[in-house]
DNA sequence: TGACATAATCTACATCTGTAGATAGAGTCC
DNA sequence: GGACTCTATCTACAGATGTAGATTATGTCA
């Protein structure tokens, strides 16, 4: 029936492409019913009313949204904020594309894209902010831990 | 999940957390039979040898690698790069969780992960090095495009 | 109280994934 | 040639995903 997650560490959280969809969908809309987000993304998608809101059930089910019933309206709300997804797609990347290893990471996107040298320069200052902040304070989360499935 | 295609521009590679599992292997042992990497893999992932060789077919089927007959074996070798399986995941990533902005996405990469400062006086250099290229040549490959399905 | 417009619910179905057991074909050794 | 041992092939099956039609319940307006 339901499986929930009762807390404690999150369990990794993962998105598929349909799913960041209708998340990115909601989290503008806060909170919002799901004929608003169908017409939302209609012009992108063409998804039917049946499709979205199907999707939108299971989210619910694995905990990415929440429903609250008032009348006959199903009000749904972000389980999950955008930068905890952000960081479950981070760190599937980095789990299974690099090892682990976020240095080989951010070479690999230096490398693959085409920053122009005033990005370059913010990445940059993001880094000593970064090393100034590792002086004054111990750290942040730990990171990823291995093991497959 | 669903990759789309376009058209043109390279497929997009993705990649189950199953199918990076066999194609790390393959990469280490190629050219490689199927019981091979099931023996490799046994120990983390207690895969049987059916498990292995259905999933090893269905990347064939998908591109992912290939084979050639030898009397009765089946040599496996990946037909895809290292290097353009983690582009691939890391343009889902950029693509879904940060809409394309690099940026965003490694300040969320520093943010999240614990680095020491050596390690980010190594980003540090990475970024320098880029810039220096960027006078140079004019750039590398466009990055990813977009439109959901 | 009908006639609509809305939203919800149910059911369906093709794929894709993860995982394998059962069975058959080849090669090898006595 | 039989007994084994690999390797391959076939078939299966549950659960996740993408996509939606059909049917029903509810609310609204004349």
């Amino acid at each position: 029936m339901l499986k929930e997650r009762t807390a404690m560490t999150k369990p990794e959280i993962e998105l598929t492409a349909a799913e960041w969809t209708i998340i990115k969908a909601v989290w503008e809309n806060e909170p919002c019913a799901a004929p608003d987000i169908q017409e939302k993304l209609f012009a992108q998608t063409r998804w039917t009313y049946s499709t979205v809101r199907t999707l939108m059930d299971r989210m619910v089910a694995k905990g990415l949204l929440t429903t609250e019933k008032i009348r006959n309206l199903s009000l749904f709300r972000s389980a999950v904020t955008p930068a905890q997804a952000r960081r479950g797609e981070l760190a599937y990347a980095l789990k299974h594309a690099f090892d682990g290893a976020l240095t080989p990471m951010v070479q690999c996107l230096l490398e693959t894209s085409d920053l122009s040298s005033g990005e370059l320069s913010a990445l940059e200052d993001l880094i000593k902010a970064r090393k100034r902040a590792a002086k004054t304070q111990p750290a942040p989360q730990p990171s990823t831990s291995r093991k497959p499935k």
